[in-house]
RNA sequence: GUGGGCGUAGCUCAGCCUGGUUAGAGCGUCAGGUUGUGGCCCUGAAGGCCGGGGGUUCAAGUCCCCUCGCUCACCCCA
């Protein structure tokens, strides 16, 4: 047993998985760019007020934070998503809207981990501040489905809601709450824990005792104002003119307070952990306020890595892949020259390993072959007396020399070939 | 935070119920299989305080307790 290992909930991202992450990435920044959409990078950690804007009724506020005091007395925390450092962001630094941002990076909850969910977890997405327009939703979501859709998922469903607008929530809240509690008796201890903390979360509930009251409870849809219930039927309208399919589902309550209006979730039906929510977001059209700026409209959403590659595995898409070299230079005198040898092929542009320290010739070759590379250069004895190398294609074809100074263009071709 | 399952080689695991000589397998790694050449095959080697601590016993990887970690579910969320 080593002596430190990673605390609980984190973990080292190993190759080959750290580059899948890089080019998970990379697949967003191209959707959400094409898009106009600009990256932030947030800090890590910001002022613990930022955060608590998330909603004190939330679990995220009340027991997940990692918040500390700091040497200079300032009680800070790590941020446990990103949302709310880019609308003090915003607040901060008063940019022209629309503000389109894209971010990707790490955030952190104190939870207890299982698969798909760590204390240190990194999120992708996206957030447009300053405009009101239902079909901004549509876009929103349809850039997280084509992402969806780029990494070759195929089994993943889109939930949308709306939570109407401040005073239909919260006079559904109240109604919901009664209506709760005159089925108290009914409820399981959990729920009848969570009625009195936060009424709308019991509609998550997945507990077996918990299905008929839920099932029978108010709708919000009962409670939209003209404005909210125009505002859902455009965005709804908006999807289906994209070909998008959706289901409209009256119990998705997102687990963040700030969230108003159109709300929406991606699910993995692929996956069959307790985790299957692969992305989500939706409207906080009051939260720029609540952070101390002028009232501003803002959506966007945020898109789990982990799971998003979880359920890509289920799928069978989007692997790891090890990097394979373009070229290796076996050298058995030495290995100046497969030192020089190899800075001149990189050079060139091509990706050039070689081996270290004075193997054999069979185990460079051996490491050649492992290298996954198209062709070996090999420089024995009898090369550098001539001042020649063998340049050997991997694939089994015939071997040649060539001078020294023809070798990169050499290979450079043949790589090119192979490709 | 609550409950269940599991911690044996780098990885995946067997052995534990029915304690008993130097703890095994596959994969991986490394080295060989005659003159300077990879893949397939063959041979060999390295690698384990059997998660940690305590207890029972003549004897503990195996039984008991504690602890740490992982994992699944709940809670909650991405």
């Amino acid at each position: 047993m080593p002596s430190f290992q990673t605390t609980p909930g984190t973990r080292d991202i190993l190759p080959p998985v750290a580059s899948r992450w890089r080019a998970f990435v990379d697949v967003f920044a191209v959707v959400v760019e094409r898009a106009g959409y600009e990256q932030i990078v947030l800090p890590m950690f910001e002022d613990l007020g930022v955060f608590q804007r998330l909603g004190d009724a939330t679990d995220v506020v009340t027991k997940e934070m990692y918040d500390f005091v700091d040497k200079g007395g300032r009680h800070v925390a790590l941020r446990p998503e990103q949302t709310a450092g880019v609308c003090r962001a915003f607040v901060q630094h008063h940019p022209n809207v629309p503000w389109k941002v894209w971010y990707a990076g790490p955030n952190f909850r104190y939870e207890k981990a299982q698969q798909g969910r760590y204390r240190q977890f990194d999120q992708v997405g996206i957030e447009v501040l300053g405009v009101d327009d239902p079909l901004l939703d549509v876009e929103v979501i349809s850039l997280a489905h084509g992402f969806y859709r780029d990494l070759g998922l195929r089994n993943v469903e889109l939930h949308v809601n709306s939570l109407g607008d401040t005073g239909d929530r919260a006079r559904y809240a109240a109604a919901l709450a009664a209506y709760l509690r005159s089925h108290e008796v009914e409820l399981s201890e959990e729920s009848r824990a969570t009625l009195a903390r936060n009424p709308l979360r019991v509609l998550d509930s997945k507990r077996a005792e918990d299905r008929e009251v839920v099932a029978q409870a108010p709708s919000i849809a009962e409670f939209f104002s003209p404005a909210a219930g125009a505002h859902f039927a455009a965005v709804q309208e908006g999807l289906a003119l994209l070909g998008i399919d959706f289901v409209v589902n009256d119990r998705l309550v997102r687990g963040l307070d700030y969230y108003r209006s159109t709300t929406f979730e991606f699910v993995s039906t692929a996956l069959d952990a307790a985790q299957t929510a692969v992305g989500g977001g939706g409207r906080y059209d009051g939260l720029v306020e609540d952070l101390g700026g002028e009232p501003t409209p803002g959506i966007g959403f945020a898109i789990g890595v982990d799971r998003t590659l979880l359920a890509c595995d289920a799928e069978s898409v989007f692997p790891a892949l090890d990097g394979a070299a373009d070229v290796f230079v076996v050298d058995t005198t030495g290995g100046r020259t497969a030192l020089r040898l190899s800075a001149q092929l990189r050079g060139a542009g091509l990706r050039a390993e070689r081996a270290y320290g004075a193997k054999s010739m069979k185990s460079q070759m051996k490491t050649a072959n492992k290298s996954r590379a198209v062709v070996a250069v090999i420089i024995g004895d009898d090369e550098l007396a001539r001042g020649v190398a063998t340049v050997r294609p991997m694939n089994g074809g015939e071997q040649s020399e060539y001078p020294l100074e023809a070798v990169v263009a050499t290979v450079v071709d043949i790589v090119k070939k192979a490709k």
